[in-house]
RNA sequence: GGAGAGGUGGGUGAGUGGCUCAAACCAACGGUUUGCUAAACCGUCAUAGGGGGUUAACCUCUAUCGAGGGUUCGAAUCCCUCCCUCUCCGCCA
């Protein structure tokens, strides 16, 4: 969430980045008034309670003494009737805040593009070449087939369409793809964590992913537990309601868990095999880090992600994304699309984004400094979801036989160096 | 799922209605003393929000003892609901 006293001091400001996002302003309007309403019920409301809290003082000396206060008992009787009215009146003008606050998302930096959809976001960087073997690419469902290793119509019927099926070495490049991110991470200097895939309600609004996005999530009914659309709910969630030692930083987390996503809203757009899943695989990586660290950790962070796909030797390119298609908690989004020979287009695998202080003051993960508390910055990435990452990497090494050869870096971990 | 115990500041832990609007100790930080180390002594020791201010230091008020309600002039303390932790039993990978 955004900072209450930002918006009151710099409405105009809060007005124009909401602006850059297509969003209405009318909503910073409204907080600032509730703000001015807020204030005045907290000023009326502390005096009675500091007259309260000054007479039962003189209450309990005079019980003591042995002489009456039976009028001070009635005056007091009707202050705090009149304490309890205000502060229903206070609890409503911050509920009316926060209500809309929930909806506000972060700043955009001023580095990033404005523009309205994903075709104005900009190139940044691109690595590699197009797969160009002189023969027609099977698409990664047509290879799946053939091969056996991958199977949505199994998975469908267990779960329903988006849940894919991996079996034989399909199933063993999914675990060795996991496997190859996780140890590449260890290496650049993240703490593995293995965490729940099942979090509670105060950890999703920590991570600003409920209430806004409700209806995108899978929750259990009794328990109200949510299945997480990412790790980076999880690890956000280790140092909620912390104060961090300030000579840690940064601090990076990598992890791996599945990804549940009910993507409602989306049917019948990418819907082929993994182009649209809901449930996959991702390694996630997670920065904590000073405020002013946070921009750079960021291309860091990038880079660590892009190091996967070199290694892996995938065509891929990353592009800074536009403020119309930002993450609602992100000021700046680097997206990493790889390359489909047989869709002939760019793949979404990664997202790396600073979220700045817009979780770490929902969740109130702090530092301090000089005396001062000050919130810390949170920056995600994938380092990277498997499954589109799989579609390239299997489309792209294939023979012309419809074989899949096994890149180099990752055979120590499949045990074999060719599918077919 | 059943039975019991318990949740107090960074930690230990006192506190069953009003000089406790949280004692004491430990840790941490600053200082004094000191050949060095250690010890001793003194001081600081929360978070959030409001108001004031030479808008920095600072002053002041309010709230916070797992969470939310209730009783009361007054609640860490009494009552209700919920959450969590621990122990034992049952079930179970």
């Amino acid at each position: 969430m955004l900072d209450l006293k930002l918006i009151r001091e710099n409405p105009d400001l809060i007005r124009q980045k909401l602006k850059a996002r297509n969003m209405s302003t009318g909503t910073v309007d409204s907080i600032v008034q509730f703000d001015v309403k807020r204030r005045e019920f907290i000023g009326e409301v502390e005096k009675l309670k500091s007259l309260r809290n000054s007479v039962s003082q003189e209450i309990a000396k005079m019980k003591k003494e042995g002489s009456n206060a039976d009028e001070k008992i009635a005056d007091m009787k009707k202050v705090s009737d009149d304490i309890k009215a205000l502060d229903d009146k206070l609890a409503e003008a911050e509920n009316e805040i926060d209500v809309i606050l929930r909806d506000i998302p972060n700043l955009a930096d001023d580095s990033v593009p404005s523009g309205k959809t994903s075709d104005d976001n900009v190139q940044f960087r691109i690595w590699g070449e197009k797969a160009s073997g002189d023969f027609k690419y099977l698409d990664h469902v047509e290879l799946g087939k053939k091969l056996d290793i991958l199977d949505f119509g199994v998975g469908a019927k267990i779960s329903g369409s988006g849940f894919p099926f991996y079996k034989g070495k399909g199933a063993m490049l999914e675990r060795a793809l996991i496997n190859f991110m996780l140890d590449t991470h260890k290496g650049n200097g993240y703490t593995e964590v293995f965490m729940p895939f099942l979090v509670n309600r105060a950890s999703m609004e920590a991570a600003e992913k409920v209430p806004k996005f409700e209806e995108d999530m899978y929750r259990t009914d009794p328990d109200d537990l949510f299945a997480i659309p990412t790790a980076e709910v999880p690890i956000v969630n280790i140092h909620r309601d912390e104060i961090m030692d300030a000579g840690s930083f940064p601090v990076k987390y990598c992890g791996y868990t599945a990804c549940f996503r009910r993507e409602a809203g989306s049917y019948g757009k990418d819907t082929k095999g993994f182009l649209r899943v809901h449930q996959f695989n991702k390694v996630e990586l997670i920065n904590f880090c000073l405020p002013e660290e946070s921009y750079v950790q960021m291309e860091v962070m990038l880079n660590h992600a892009c190091g996967i796909l070199e290694a892996l030797n995938i065509h891929y390119r990353v592009v800074n994304v536009c403020t119309g298609d930002m993450g609602f908690a992100a000021s700046k989004q680097y997206d990493i699309e790889v390359w489909s020979p047989a869709e002939n287009k760019w793949l979404e695998a990664s997202s790396v984004s600073n979220c700045t202080d817009f979780q770490s003051r929902r969740a109130m993960i702090r530092f301090k400094r000089d005396k001062k508390t000050e919130y810390v910055h949170i920056l995600n990435g994938s380092g990277l979801a498997t499954s589109r990452l799989y579609v390239s990497l299997i489309e792209s090494n294939q023979t012309p036989e419809g074989k899949i050869i096994i890149p180099k870096v990752l055979q120590k971990y499949t045990g074999f160096e060719i599918i077919g």
